[in-house]
DNA sequence: CATGAATGAGAGTTCATTCAT
DNA sequence: TATGAATGAACTCTCATTCAT
């Protein structure tokens, strides 16, 4: 892994790894990113800075590894909720999704929504592309497994768009003070586009009743 | 003007106010946000950083005169756009303002991007909610034009959607090192996921077809 | 005259000269010292820095010029007061003196507290001489005047301790935030010491019983 | 203790404390407090700018608590000397501390009375007026042991009068560039003036016998 | 003469990183 | 290996002073 210095191979060096990972979540989620130090992380994990540095190359490999903590637990819960609603239709299935993240970005005293806003300054690609792509992999095993219900042309294209589409809305409305919408309604209509979009966006029943009068 | 010292009523202060803002979009375009200083910026317009404190008030000021200005250029964009193609459908307009946006934040040496990518520490929330209202106030009047075409339910949740949908994607293809798709790949699926969810998503012709198939 | 460019002998110049002195005052007065800058000078004189620098050499000289105002201001005060008292005895004579110089200090929105505070930092050693000198000999004419009444042996040695010993009580007595001894009091034990000193400590009833009655 | 970063309990810390407060001393003797940085104290010291903020919050504090030494040093050595003389008349308590008093402030390389001139600037009140109570007690403590020699009626008064009185004519005195008098001739008037005003004004052989002689 | 925009050295302070112990 | 004191470059911002207009 990189920006590692050792590899944590015994338990000790791994507990101090942990401990550092989640001295960094914890100082990012109260100070905030750009008032966080490796003094205030250091000093949370209660070791020294100089050990901090015995096992991180630099501050942004701390962070690197905070991120790849973060994308498995959210891959993970991506993975766990996907399978248990593998089977429902797509409305079904976003909803149940966007729920969950909106949750993950919301707990308490969580590091999370703090990450997001400043995933720029984060220098890690690769993490980030790799959380991309297993999102990518797991919609698209959904959609293969659907694929008669489907009429997208350019899946990749499609995927993207869906995917980019969903996260920073969540990541917007999240960061108003003061919202002005429930977060139910941001749901239902993030999920009513992404239905629509994918082709079955005849979930709802006013909907399904406004088609039904069209055909006529 | 807020953080503003001198009104620049008359032109030598305009001319170095505008010089600031311009060497302040140039400096944040070359070395990114986080590695623009006060120096810099002043170094760039050729100026002294005592110049620079005599028209604003804090670095923070400069940034956010830029915004001001970019604000300005991006509101005044796509209101010529929708103006032009007030009277077309959802998906044609759509694709020519995400055009629109695209090329806006691909200027060659522009810092569009990476002010976007950083707009969490941008601390000018009233510019950027400013623009957000006149986004929103734009799309609320084309659909109200056309509002026997559509049928959102939740009007104030589907602009919020929609809005936020289209800008990040932007964002986040354009940040991609080498991305693996075309931009009008990504145009062109967020047209449709657009289109479809606001109820006429039946521009394209494969669509129409298979919608036409699906009545019988 | 030191520090100053040009010699003020046209009207003009006299007015601008006065006006600059009288806008340091005043911000002296309002900012304080430390806070006092050049600009803020020339911006309450209703006049530029530039002309600010055509009068004075520098912000020091601009004081330094205050200071002989005030100089000249407690001198004649001190005059004044002097001419008035000359035949009464000592005790009132200072009581008369120190209740006006505190006045003087007191004087609502003046800089006169402020200055001798900052006494040190201003480096017109002249002006403040001069002024000592002026108190001095006052002081000298006035124990001239009554020299069968006194005692002291060493003349020049008690007016300093006299003179010193008057105005820094007063100073460090209005530079407390609460003073827990009325002014009157300090007034009094001031006059009570100088007089006791110079000989003719006589004046409150109960130290001249006092001495009656050693006497016998 | 305010201002303080790290409480310098070890060796190491006390030594580092020491030494800036040191360097802090002997700047500010040599180029006097405004000209005084936080760069050169460190230089002098011989560390760098950011151990010194290690080890003090700012400059202030760096300067406070070399105050804060130099007050415990000064009560301490009147006290010592204080204790010494308790038994002897005003005359000869008030030469003994003068002179003691002369001499801590004129010591060479001191930053003693460079600080006293600077008072006003320094925001420690907490220090001063620490040391004042202390000066208070000490005479007070003083004057009750002698009380049937003393005549003062207002005591609170008497006190501030007789110690605002002494200090400031010494600082002045040190202060002139060429004295006209002699540092014995200060002491002398000083002493005189205090001695008769406390009521045994008659120590001196040369007042006796002009006291003598006037009773006659 | 008057202006006031422009100057720029230098202030205090921070913090990622190192290295002697 | 762990420590944490020490580092120092770099940051933002000020203000007495100048000089082209």
């Amino acid at each position: 892994i990189r920006g590692m210095r050792k590899k944590p191979l015994q338990t000790r060096s791994r507990q101090m790894v942990d401990a550092l990972v989640e001295a960094t979540a914890q100082t990012i989620a109260e100070l905030g990113l750009p008032d966080t130090t490796t003094n205030h992380i250091a000093a949370r994990a209660g070791v020294s800075v100089g050990s901090l540095y015995q096992y991180f190359d630099s501050k942004e490999a701390l962070v690197s590894a905070l991120l790849d903590r973060i994308s498995a637990e959210l891959a993970q819960l991506v993975d766990r909720r996907l399978n248990a609603t593998m089977d429902r239709d797509v409305h079904t299935v976003t909803t149940d999704l966007l729920t969950a993240v909106f949750e993950f970005m919301q707990q308490d005293k969580s590091c999370h929504l703090e990450l997001v806003r400043n995933w720029q300054q984060l220098r890690s690609p690769r993490t980030i592309l790799a959380l991309e792509r297993h999102m990518l992999e797991a919609c698209r095993q959904y959609l293969l497994r659907h694929h008669d219900a489907f009429r997208v042309q350019n899946l990749p294209a499609a995927l993207f768009v869906v995917l980019s589409s969903t996260l920073y809305p969540i990541v917007h409305y999240l960061s108003q003070p003061r919202p002005y919408l429930r977060r139910e309604e941001v749901i239902a209509s993030l999920s009513d586009m992404i239905a629509s979009y994918l082709g079955t966006g005849t979930k709802t029943p006013a909907k399904r009743a406004a088609r039904k009068l069209r055909r006529r």
